[in-house]
DNA sequence: ATTCTTACA
DNA sequence: TGTAAGAA
């Protein structure tokens, strides 16, 4: 397990960040507000981001640009957070079938993001498509 | 020199 | 979201 240590020590500064997303500071700043990114600090109260935090921060990026808003990523990160769980418990379970619902709605997400087939409302809804 | 927080023509 | 101000 020491490929998620180096991909969740805390490491640059926002400055860095900014270069590696091409994302404000306030944006940067404003995602970690709603709870979007959760940096650690130093202790002079400096933010540090870790190599996660980049590529969460890249993700959101990509989903703000396809119109998806922040309360719309929010319900995005939490779904895949379930996914997930319901994968380890599936392993955990022994449960190895060709391909579970939850894979398949993944899946099936991913490809109509890709498609940018999102209904770009102001709600953040991308219910319909699941 | 950098980053932090707060506030707003 | 940008930007300015004052502090760290």
């Amino acid at each position: 397990m020491s490929d998620q240590f180096r991909r969740t020590m805390p490491l640059f500064p926002i400055g860095i960040v900014m270069q590696l997303t091409e994302l404000s500071a306030r944006q940067i700043r404003y995602y970690e507000e709603n709870e979007l990114i959760h940096p650690a600090r130093t202790n002079g109260n400096r933010r540090l981001f870790s190599f996660n935090d980049i590529d969460r921060l890249l993700e959101i990026k990509s989903l703000i640009e396809q119109g998806v808003n922040l309360a719309g990523i929010k319900k995005i990160f939490a779904t895949k957070k379930d996914e997930k769980f319901i994968e380890k418990t599936e392993q955990v379970s022994d449960v190895k079938q060709e391909l579970s619902d939850a894979e398949l709605r993944r899946l099936l997400r991913k490809e109509l993001i890709q498609a940018g087939r999102f209904s770009k409302q102001q709600n953040g809804n991308f219910n319909l498509f699941y």
